[in-house]
DNA sequence: ACTTCATATAAATATTTGTTCATATAAGTT
DNA sequence: AACTTATATGAACAAATATTTATATGAAGT
């Protein structure tokens, strides 16, 4: 397992991004749909699309006074869909 | 998400507790087996390995003195190979 | 029964990770 | 140009997690 591996999952193995991610799933977002959606606080929102973007799950490009996020790419919903099949199997 | 997918997935986003279903992959291992292969102190290890038990990942059975481990599904494996396809394609 | 080997556990400590708070930046508005 | 809206960032703080240390347990051998 590479370091790049481990640091995929564990940016995954958080409650707020995976909900995050799980948003954006349905679509491209702007920070400000996605902490009025989750109800947190605009920073906290803020460092986690960091994270997300540091591990290349998700990519952004600005509109106007708005920045939209969307998935880097759709095969990550697998890696979701897997968990979810997995953790219902197990726990 | 519930908290029972969260919590796998944390179980599983630790580089020893990863390296430890890969080991177990490959078969039954007895805990000084697993010890000495990831070369960590034996106490690190039980406790890595009583926290994927929690979670319904691996199982156990004592044979004489040792105790022998082994993943608890074979469906395991899918979630790590989609894992480490995921990481290969974006970081 | 005592000793050894294999493993587990609890408490203490260290490290990592998440959250908040205060401030910065950048685009659009007046 | 000053102001507002939307987002980002760094530093401080809090919480969670991993690791170590010391000790306990339980089976097997003497």
């Amino acid at each position: 397992m590479t370091d790049k591996q481990l640091r995929l999952l564990k940016c995954v193995a958080d409650e707020t991004r995976f909900q995050i991610l799980l948003m954006l799933k349905k679509g491209e977002r702007c920070v400000c749909e996605i902490m009025d959606e989750l109800d947190k606080e605009q920073s906290l929102i803020s460092h986690h699309l960091r994270a997300l973007r540091k591990c290349g799950l998700i990519r952004r490009r600005r509109e106007g006074k708005k920045i939209m996020y969307r998935l880097a790419d759709p095969s990550i919903l697998g890696l979701l869909t897997n968990v979810e099949k997995l953790a219902n199997k197990f726990c």
